[in-house]
DNA sequence: GCAAAAACTGCGATTCATCCGCAATCGCTT
DNA sequence: AAGCGATTGCGGATGAATCGCAGTTTTTGC
């Protein structure tokens, strides 16, 4: 992870994490390489933060000492989501939370007791769908699948990460 | 369906509507026989109504003259949902829609020009769902499958693409 | 049947997530 | 370095959904 000393030049270190390959994106996306995209775009793509919600990660960035306002976190999400630089998802929480994008498709298996995310792909599944869709004479663009239950094991006695 | 004439007492309509097969779902559901809820109950059984949200149903209501709060819609919605009555679906579109709760699970199709749903149900989808949940030691409570797309038949005049 | 108890309704105010407007600032091209 | 257009941050505005409370309606006890 990249870390910016406080007692760096602002503009030093932009030009410095301009040359980080996330960066390409917001390039590519015609979004202007500025702070709160870079920390935002850092922070998003520890694995950690996947399937995080503006709120909590705006409570990120300020834990990392970013003072970045929270309108500004749900546009650059916004931007984000718009370039295909990352996907919202609409979980049961109320809030949407945000991922990387990755190449594959997947859909997601969520534990309702500790929060936890498990990612899945199944070409069945998949398959199926599009049929379903042809036989009803819809062109599909998308879809969401979510698998919403409780973890067996024991490792959910209370949110781990 | 059933309909109320305006010079009818109050008393004598929730008496009449009373003893429709669908106020026998009230009575279990331990809610009183009332006539916001006896309303929102007919309404809701109209199959053209499925998938409707809480303001269209509270703007359906306000055509048929009955001047029932927005808040009472939802509070009852609510109730109706926690009773089993109905079923809440959040598509897209940001808000909860409700539909009438069959017995038979299904899925949803939902054409993104025309607004239109169609219900389906996958018995391979279905299974594999389960086999999916249970090699990931996740106990599945419930799921939201959600595809979505346009029609290609021309009662859907569109050509976004 | 009738009055009290328990539920229910309507209204306005409130919450929550998210977005907007605008003035000040910053990034980028020249 | 300079200027223009994009971006930010703030507070305020949205829209969906909920809450509190006072007044009203069902139901219950007699």
């Amino acid at each position: 992870m990249i870390l910016l000393s406080t007692d760096e030049p602002i503009g030093s270190a932009i030009k410095r994490l301009a040359m980080t390959d996330g960066n390409q994106a917001l390039k590519k996306a015609g979004l202007k390489i500025t702070l709160p995209r870079v920390k935002i775009l850092e922070l998003m793509q520890n694995p950690e933060n996947q399937h995080i919600s503006a709120e909590d990660l705006y409570k990120k960035l300020l834990e990392v000492g970013e003072e970045i306002g929270l309108a500004t976190v749900y546009r650059v999400l916004n931007q984000f989501d718009d370039a295909g630089i990352l996907n919202r998802h609409h979980f049961e929480s109320g809030k949407a939370v945000f991922e990387m994008s990755t190449q594959k498709h997947h859909d997601h298996l969520v534990c309702l007791t500790c929060d936890k995310v498990i990612e899945f792909s199944d070409e069945v599944i998949e398959r199926r769908q599009d049929e379903i869709a042809m036989r009803h004479n819809i062109k599909l663009t998308h879809h969401s699948l979510y698998l919403y239950g409780h973890c067996t094991n024991d490792s959910c006695d209370h949110a781990d990460e």
